[in-house]
DNA sequence: CTGTTAGCGCCTTCAT
DNA sequence: ATGAAGGCGCTAACAG
């Protein structure tokens, strides 16, 4: 199917005037005659006028549109997050185009490509969980595109980056877990290709740490993230010797897997096992008994890179200082942690 | 911010050759030495050559780039189908720009016109539910573009539209409903500007009155899918001198919204009040009691919508032929409609 | 106020 | 096998 697009010439030929002052009548420039003007206009909405953003671009070598690629849209966390943005971006006269990587470094470089070669403004960018080496975003660095990470960051690229506060959220969790009573808490944590992953480790141990409770490597499992296998690993911590008493799982759907898991297996929650997760998960707060976790504010991620971005894209290169924003966490207290 | 991008006069000049080798070389054509072409490949790695696509769209008039424009992506609903639509399209070499309209008419045709002006092959669609003049898609279709709907189709426009069978799903439902028992069957509908809405509700009458049962006006609410309010017509069902023994929730998140309102009120679910959705949610096979629903194939509708794009992309005008498909739902019986 | 000219990056004839 | 020239649609000097 052949697309015939009329363009400025179309319409000063049939005006008999030269394509400039349609150029100009078009962009709102002063220097037209009011008539001309008008005429200009009539004419333009009569056939459907649409400028040709490919020919602009390509001359202003400006695009006016930012990627953003993220590694998975299922759950209610990315769609989330790139509403916030792009509400933003469209704010401050930008468009979107959406890659998604499918947690697959393959797509995620060719995604990657794809947009360079389309020449975007910035990226923003939440890499795949198998993603070990940035040299495709390194390469949007060296041009002078501004890219920001969120959500799962890149710690050997200096970029700007938007974040919550992992650490913290999951310090408060197994804090709670320990006022609570438990003593022996696993954590079934995600692959450590994630910086948000690390960063809940972390949190998970030095708060068992400050209660003095002895970091048990046999209770730390670090998994991939495929949730059909989530119940192996779940089920081996709950055949060891001596099992947990509580666990902390790295997201919402760990934890509710785990849920499924201890109901099949005649396992009281939160009496026999205590649950918390990570993301609150609109699920989380439905299902019986309702699930402790960690909430984070999804939107305000999405606004937050959003706004680094385009900062950024206001910012003379040699000006540029990267910028590290992390936004707060909460600890929502519900049914699978306290009666 | 402004970005250095290499192009191939910056290739050819470090070579020493002429541009049109490198567009040769680059490009894969035959007539090039094969130690130069070697040279060229080299040379576009290093300086992280990458073609700009938008040079070439403004040449070759066509882009590669389909948009799609969906109403809301929170549910899981339209995540779904894109993904399904995005693997096919860039399995057939397509690109894909993901518009979000956030159910506002006015953002939608400015979504439109966006696309438009980027010079996009073809168009993937689901109005919002505001949407009553179709205009601004209509002149795609003046333009040669071909444009597909699906889900929330237009019947004013001689297009393609990829769709489930609502009217069907909703026969179904309520005939469950009548056959476990039920005789004074509410239906909370959506607005009548939605396609799928009015094939529900006509399901749902059409199978009312083949068991004989009369249609009762005062059972069918048509709400504007604000689920902020679903709980004001449910209880205004619920209060009625003779209130229903089932609801027929237009969709998952409202028949979710009843539960919760019945759940308040003390009524018991199946028994006093049967319970039927549409769109088979993530939730509703989590919660207690499990919601009965009309399950959809939502990945498919997304890879049909797209393989009929793109077989429209490859005809010529004047042999286009619209294509209505229309995939099978199927009912999922849980705890709500029977114990 | 309006027209002419140049050029953004690339591919594609048409020559050589 | 390679180079030169033209043009996709548009904006921005530069002249008048």
């Amino acid at each position: 199917m052949a697309t015939h697009q009329t363009t400025i010439i179309d319409i000063a030929r049939a005006l008999g005037i030269s394509k400039s002052t349609v150029s100009r009548a078009l962009t709102g420039h002063p220097n037209v005659n009011g008539k001309t003007r008008q005429r200009i206009l009539d004419m333009a909405s009569q056939v459907d006028y649409q400028r040709n953003q490919l020919a602009i671009s390509l001359l202003t070598n400006r695009t006016g549109t930012v990627g953003i690629i993220v590694p998975e849209f299922i759950s209610y966390f990315f769609p989330k997050v790139i509403i916030g943005a792009q509400e933003e971006l469209a704010r401050l006269g930008y468009n979107v185009v959406i890659c998604h990587s499918n947690e697959s470094y393959e797509t995620e470089v060719s995604n990657a490509k794809a947009l360079l070669a389309s020449r975007v403004d910035g990226l923003i960018v939440s890499h795949t969980k198998e993603t070990r080496n940035f040299d495709h975003f390194k390469i949007f660095q060296r041009k002078g595109i501004p890219v920001v990470f969120f959500n799962r960051v890149c710690e050997e690229m200096n970029v700007s980056n938007v974040t919550v506060d992992d650490y913290n959220g999951a310090f408060r969790a197994v804090e709670h877990l320990i006022q609570t009573g438990r003593r022996r808490i696993a954590h079934l944590a995600g692959p450590d290709t994630l910086t948000n992953s690390r960063n809940r480790l972390n949190g998970y141990r030095d708060a068992l740490t400050k209660y003095g409770i002895p970091v048990d490597p046999e209770l730390i499992i670090s998994y991939d993230l495929n949730l059909d296998k989530a119940n192996i690993y779940v089920n081996h911590l709950l055949n060891l010797p001596n099992p947990p008493d509580a666990l902390f799982a790295i997201n919402d759907p760990t934890a509710l897997e785990a849920l499924s898991v201890a109901k099949r297996r005649g396992i009281r929650v939160p009496d026999d096992l205590a649950l918390i997760g990570f993301s609150d998960d609109p699920i989380s707060a439905v299902i019986e008994p309702g699930l402790t976790t960690i909430s984070q504010p999804v939107t305000e991620l999405g606004q937050q890179a959003a706004q680094v971005l385009v900062r950024q894209l206001l910012t003379k290169e040699d000006e540029f200082q990267p910028e590290r924003i992390v936004l707060p966490t909460n600890l929502i207290i519900r049914g699978s942690t306290v009666k």
